[in-house]
DNA sequence: TTTTATTATGTTATAATATAACATTTAAAG
DNA sequence: CTTTAAATGTTATATTATAACATAATAAAA
């Protein structure tokens, strides 16, 4: 699904952005909240929470799972990360802070996720949970199928 | 949230279409099936796959997770329920075989959950997915907040 | 600059959710 | 019937996540 010319650069421009954020918010970026946020950004597919800490372990070796799941958590709380449910994985966020709903698209046959961030779909939600009387404070929407490259590879 | 006025006739609503439904299809509603049903149709709130397996096992002492889990897989794989992802816990559905993209509205307050389908905001999604140039094949869609009843009670 | 408070991380243990693999039973089809 | 297929039983284990308490590192206050 991605076709990022430099994956390079979306690392770095997380890093720098996530840095910017904790600054400004008067948090800290530590190494380990640094690092894992890092595994997480060295592609465009979704991290489970035990593979990160087997990737950890090369690193620290006493790493254990409250280790992992306290960054991640650290991570979503600062908008850095998101939680895909459906997937009981988490993925990098790709623009921080500028908005709250956040859609995502899973392709099941190359695992890649876009972030997918639309005003009109918003609006949609809203008018639904409105129209149900309803106040929503936290909206989860994952898409799961198929994206256009690899149905095209598929027809080859 | 919920205001059915005679909850037994959900319940038993819900039971006799998914009579019909195993009837027409050809599958067997099992008492298995059916007890683990009546649970989930027991209230409007998300049932867990352990809270069930625990009540199961007043009527059938040796009731293990397999038991559970295979026969939510069995109603899930035919509309009779939905998983929520964003709980992992699971909801009877209220109009099964009618269409598949169903949406949730989780009140956080009365723990109720409501389905809602609605077309406007499935055609919103499909066009989201074809702006990029993704097929859908499954959608999780799960609103948390606060129903109307809960937000009027908290201001008394 | 030392002390104190706060935040982050380490560590042990366990809870909660879910599935694999194989055995047995039950019901359906021939 | 009896053979086959579907459902359930059973044992074991995988996967995901958190509680609770100990220690270390940093920041703030004295």
């Amino acid at each position: 699904m991605y076709s990022c010319s430099d994956h390079k650069s979306c690392l770095s421009d997380a890093l720098y952005v996530a840095d910017k954020i904790c600054q400004k918010k008067g948090l800290r970026f530590t190494p380990l909240r640094k690092i894992i946020l890092e595994m997480i950004w060295s592609n465009h597919e979704p991290s489970k929470a035990y593979d990160i800490l087997d990737k950890l372990k090369d690193v620290n070796l006493s790493a254990k799972p409250p280790t992992v799941y306290r960054t991640l958590d650290f991570l979503l709380e600062n908008g850095l990360i998101h939680k895909l449910n459906s997937l009981n994985a988490y993925i990098g966020c790709s623009h921080p802070l500028e908005h709250s709903e956040c859609f995502f698209l899973f392709c099941q046959e190359c695992k890649e996720i876009k972030e997918c961030c639309n005003k009109e779909l918003a609006k949609a939600i809203n008018q639904t949970a409105s129209n149900n009387k309803f106040q929503p404070m936290n909206v989860t929407l994952e898409i799961q199928g198929e994206c256009q490259e690899c149905t095209d590879k598929a027809r080859l």
